[in-house]
Parts: C-alpha cells; structure tokens; sequence
DNA sequence: ACTGAATTTCAGAAAACTTGAAATGATAAA
DNA sequence: TTTATCATTTCAAGTTTTCTGAAATTCAGT
C-alpha cells in the first residue's frame, strides 16, 4: 500500500506510477482510495494525482522513510542467510593462527567482504571450552578428541620433526632420525610428550631440559642447547638459523581439525567460513570429510 | 511473514502462536516454510519451534525491530491523519494573541497533547503575506478583504469604545459617547481611523496628538495625555487604571477571521484547530460560518 | 516399539488482489 | 460555451494468494 502510494506520488500520475508498478491503473487507484480510507482523509489535492495535501505529503515523508527501512532489513536477513555478511567467532591453535591461516583469511574476507572475523589464539583445552560455552563459533585445534557434542573435521596433518640450529651435524644426516635422538642433547617439550616412539620416550627421560613456550623453546634451540622436537606448523614461524628434518619410519604426525558444536546449526557465515577452509585444505592432505553444505 | 515468524519464535512453539495470531497451525506452519524458502536456511533446529538457528535468532532480532519501526510509523500516520498529532503554524494579531488566544491553546494542548502549535503574533497584513507564502497554515486577523485565495471565518466582532483613564469624567457617563468625543482630548491611532463616523472624524481632524503603537498609547492615556477609541480586546491586556466604554448607536466594531489558504488541504492538525477556534467562538458572536470538516 | 502431542501436507474454501471494459470526471482546445 | 481528449474511478469477473480442516507424519518421552 505504501510502495503503491510513494511510487505514485511521485510519479505524480496514476498511469505511469501503475506502469512501473507493473499493475493495471485500476488496481493502484483501488490500493489508493484503500490507504485513504484507513488514514481518513485524502492524500491528493485533485483527482489528479499531482498535489499531495498536508496529509499526503506527511505520508510521503514517513513512507519513504519505512520502506527504505525495510528493504534495509530484508537486505541484511537475506545477505545473512546468504552468508554475505555475519560475525564467524574463530579460536585457532597459534601455530596453525600463525601459518596458514592468514592467507584463509585473506581469500576468504576478499570473496566475503561483509563477514565479520572475530580470531583468537589459544591452546586446544582452551579452544574446546570456548566452543562449548558458546563464546567461539568454530575451533582449530591439534589432536581433537572425538566427542559427541562436537562435530570434527581433519584439515591437516602436522608432521613432527626434529629442530635443530643449521649448524647441527644432524642437520645433513638423512637416514636414522630416531636414532640420533639418543646422542643429541634433547630439549622435551609439551607437543612432542604426546609421540608414542620408544626411542624419543628414552630420549626424553633423559632430557635435561624441559620448556613449554614455543618462542622460548625455540630461542633455545638457536642458542645451541640442544635440538627438539616439534610439528612442523611450528616451527614455519621461526627463522632460517632454524632447521626442520621430518622424522619417519615410524612417520609422526599431530592431526588439525576444525571443530565446530553438534548442537546448533551454524550461521550461514560460519558454515561459509568452515566450508571454505575444508575445502581449501583439502587438497594438502587427503580430502578431508564432508562439512555443512551451503545451498 | 515476519510477524508470524517472531509470534512463533516468542511463543516457542506453533500451536500457541498460530492461537495469538488467529490463524489455524496449518497456514502458520506454511507461512514459517514460505519465510525459510526465501531465506534458504532453516530458522529452527528442530522441528519442534523451540530452538532457534543462528539465522533463526537474526531473523527474529532484525524482525522485532522492523516490526516495531513499522508499527510505530503506522501508529505516526494515524496519529497524524486522526490529528493527534502534527504542526500547526498560526499567526496572529497581537490583540487576540495577548487575550483571547491563551486559553483557546490551553484547552486545545489539553486534548491534543501531541499537536505542535507555532505561535507568532503579527500586525493582519504580514499575516496575509505570511498566508501567502506557505509560511504558516491559519492566520488570525482583523478585517480582512474577501479574496480567491482565502478561506475566511468571522471569529468574533470586536467593538470599539472610548479610551480613559479611571479618574476621567467620561467614566461615568452613560450616553452620548459619541458627541462627547468633540470635547475630548482625542490621541489618533491607526485603528480607529478606519471607522467612518462623521463625529469621530471631526474628532480625529482636531487631534494633536497620533500614536501608532498600542502599549505607548495606553501609556499616554494612562498618563492622562487624553482619550483614545480602541478595539475592546486590545484594552483588555492594559491594567485596572484603564476604562473602557463602548461606542454605541452606531455601533462601531472590527471583525476578527480566521484565514487560511483555499488553495491547499490544511493538515489533519491544522483542520482541527481551525474547527476547535472557530466552534469555542461560536457562541460569542452569534455562529460563525462553517470550517473545515473532520471526519 | 508405543503413545500422545506437535507439526506438516493436502485439497478445497475463502479472501485478497488484479484486470479490462465502461463510466465518470477534469482539462484543454475549438 | 462546447467538444475532444485524457486521466481516473467503478464494476464485475478472473486470478492469485492465503487460509482451513482432516489426515498423515514426525518427534519426545515412556
């Protein structure tokens, strides 16, 4: 009723208004003697609809006013629905947040330029929490334990490896990895405690030397106290003095997973996101399994 | 659509909303599946509409307020085509402004407590100005012309008497008010120079004294420069020291009409208090003409 | 697996809206 | 003033949308 009457008034003719409108000029004359009978009063001078009266020109003003309004708010619930736009609240371990998440990022915003993401760095224990308060829309953690309130997914394989300063003999060797733990001078670490290898096990009873925070652990490293043993994501943020040698033979590996509430249905916008970062990573690894399907 | 959606979400379930609103579960349930198809994403969790989905809970916060925006332009159309609300710009003589109009307005801004008076006092000839310009809506004015453009109704007759201070002989005189102007000390003002009595004429011929703004020719009456002939209404803001005896057989009067433009529809609001002056004032005067009609 | 309530589906009914033709009314030219 | 023209309204009939009630389905809790 309001469309019908705004597109007339200005217009400033029943015909060419009911033209764009795409109804016949009855039909708008109709909706128009409708909306006058609701306010009461006449809405135009004449008969000729080219003078609003006071009233008409209030309404005008108003309708105007709302209808931009709504179609506003239609925009933004079917931009939402459409996942163009919308909040993702993201917890992702540091050094998968460090690695290979900003340049997600930057596809994913380039393609999505109204989605909101709101990024944190955390442990996985606390990533899990998050999730399950309700504080974070969607977890990137290592070595997930499955549950059934969380829905799971692998986006990659980190394998562990030994790190070590580029001056490191054990920088050339290319065979026995496991091996060479037994002599060097190894520094344990939380990450690679989790290894079931007997060989790194004795290695690590017998460390003399045991950090938890990466930066540090690495700092020592570089300073020549000893080498560790690290996944891979880890250490890409550390410098070329820095030296990476993937163990094998048994292979090691800590897996990354995309975690994400059972429970509730995501937001467009993070299924969008989880979508998106699946499917991205799952050419590196294998393909890893099926997410949310966007329409 | 969206009503239904946010009746149902509210209520948590179909049964009870579909009761709210009216309608049979049936046409709620399809109305929800309308909405959802146009979205493409579900809004519920589950079947049973108690949990909304991340889309659900933006869809139903977007939705409360577009509905209250909408509601609260509706109410703002009726209010104003209902004249409950809206402007009115009035201008007025002084005379009327300073007497009669108070209370008019305070009875008025009691039952329409939402209507905008705009109240300017001016001599009647901007006010006819300012008519024409669409720089006010209602016009109080003494003795208008009868014009094409105007829409005018006789308020009052405002009569004309003679001027003095308390202690002055006239004050008790009862008769032959006219002739008694010969041996007054006559001060000039444009107002009366308008009344064609041939006795007030020869009066004026001899005065020596002409002022032309009210309160300094109260002021020189009161202080006993001489007499002065005068509208009652424009006495009636002047003190008790001021006598006023009206001039009979003939009687002299000016008119006081409302104007208005014939041009343009007013305003529900402004309609309203056209009819309220005009209908207050009615009793006075004997009936002045009709007005607009309020439905 | 069963029960009972809630929800959905379906076809027909009701309401709302739209149309084209004819009538009415307004404006401009003769 | 009359006439011609154009815009608007009215009206009845047609179309679309929305609504209803009954039956079928689904779901949560026994």
């Amino acid at each position: 009723m309001l469309r019908v009457f705004v597109e007339v008034a200005r217009a400033g003719n029943l015909v060419s208004a009911a033209d764009s409108l795409g109804r016949a000029p009855s039909a708008v004359s109709m909706t128009l003697k409708q909306l006058e009978a609701h306010l009461g009063q006449p809405l135009f001078e004449s008969e000729r609809k080219s003078h609003l009266t006071a009233l008409g020109a209030y309404v005008f003003e108003m309708a105007n006013r709302e209808l931009a309004h709504f179609d506003r708010t239609i925009a933004a619930l079917t931009d939402f629905a459409g996942a163009r736009s919308g909040d993702v609240r993201i917890a992702v371990v540091p050094s998968f947040a460090a690695t290979i998440l900003p340049n997600l990022v930057l596809e994913f915003t380039a393609a999505s330029p109204n989605v909101r993401l709101d990024i944190h760095d955390m442990d996985s224990a606390s990533i899990r929490r998050e999730l399950d308060r309700e504080r974070i829309d969607l977890g990137i953690v290592s070595d997930a334990r499955q549950s059934s309130d969380v829905r799971l997914t692998q986006l990659a394989s980190d394998r562990f490896g030994i790190v070590m300063r580029s001056d490191n003999p054990l920088a050339k060797r290319k065979k026995a990895l496991w091996q060479a733990l037994a002599d060097a001078d190894l520094i344990a670490n939380p990450l690679c405690e989790r290894i079931d290898e007997p060989r790194l096990r004795a290695a690590l009873e017998s460390a003399r030397l045991r950090v938890h925070n990466t930066t540090t652990l690495l700092a020592m490293v570089r300073a020549g106290l000893g080498v560790t043993v690290l996944p891979e994501l880890v250490c890409q943020q550390a410098d070329a003095q820095i030296v990476f040698r993937a163990l094998d033979n048994p292979a090691a590996a800590r897996r990354i997973d995309l975690i994400s509430r059972v429970r509730d249905t995501p937001s467009p916008a993070t299924a969008s996101f989880a979508a998106f970062v699946t499917e991205r990573l799952a050419g590196r690894e294998g393909a890893p399994s099926e997410w949310f399907q966007l329409t």
